[in-house]
DNA sequence: CGGTATCCCTTTAGATACTG
DNA sequence: CAGTATCTAAAGGGATACCG
């Protein structure tokens, strides 16, 4: 995703004027977990190191192509921690640094909230989409 | 954005057993608020009320198509509430729910903690890059 | 004014074969 | 084992013209 960000001028996020670089900050974390693959491999590193081919094997559908860029993108962010030990055939860990725990614990708030919000997100749905048809006739 | 979700069998997320249907509620919520728009819509509508073409016209970029888009699907997810008055020329008005105003907050949060881990963010990624182009040569 | 409809392009992701 | 390379498919989004 491109542009447009909620970022303010000012420090307040609630500030009329919007923010459009790409280098936002706001967006880039969010681009970072919304993305399809970010928030499984953090969420299991949660307490454990794992390899490349047990993330592949415990994330179903993962290409390595897609595997290995989440990881990469995740390390350069400094959310994980990839350690080579160069022996063969190769072994490469991934675990979470300090960083990686405390984006999992805020992910975590945001769980939280859907679970608490989910059966009014239904229903509104339901209702929206009653009314679509109704209206279609 | 598809099928996979950090939404886990059991209560938990945390759980070592991960869901693929599209249908995830955390998936679902995590789409809307990363999209290109939705944020900034959810933000301009703050304790505001804002017409079709104010929107239009804070948002930077956007066309016409999109924010249509966008507005439809934070309606349908019940967090803005859409207002036709039937005059013409036409006048529709958008303002957030209470459930769009605890997302908002929430994604306040989230803000706040990108506020306070950016500098981390960036070290990361400076010493990131800088070992990449090291070892590029 | 508040949208729709249409067309096109870019970005993102999947499949698969191959390698140090 | 841990990736990379290449190609393709699909989704997301932009531009623009038009309509009730």
């Amino acid at each position: 995703m491109k542009l447009p960000s909620p970022c303010s001028d000012t420090e307040d996020y609630t500030a009329r004027q919007w923010d459009t670089r790409a280098e936002c900050e706001v967006r880039q974390v969010l681009d970072r977990i919304a993305d399809k693959w970010s928030l499984l491999v953090l969420a299991l590193l949660d307490r454990r190191t794992l390899r490349f081919t047990e993330l592949r094997r415990s994330i179903d559908g993962v290409s390595p192509r897609m595997l290995t860029s989440t990881v990469r993108q995740l390390e350069r962010d400094g959310l994980v921690e990839r350690t080579v030990y160069p022996v063969v055939p190769p072994r490469v860990e991934y675990r979470l640094t300090p960083l990686g725990v405390s984006l999992h614990d805020m992910v975590q708030s945001l769980v939280t909230w859907t679970e608490e919000h989910q059966d009014e997100i239904a229903a509104a749905r339901d209702e929206y989409d009653r009314k679509a048809a109704e209206s279609a006739y």
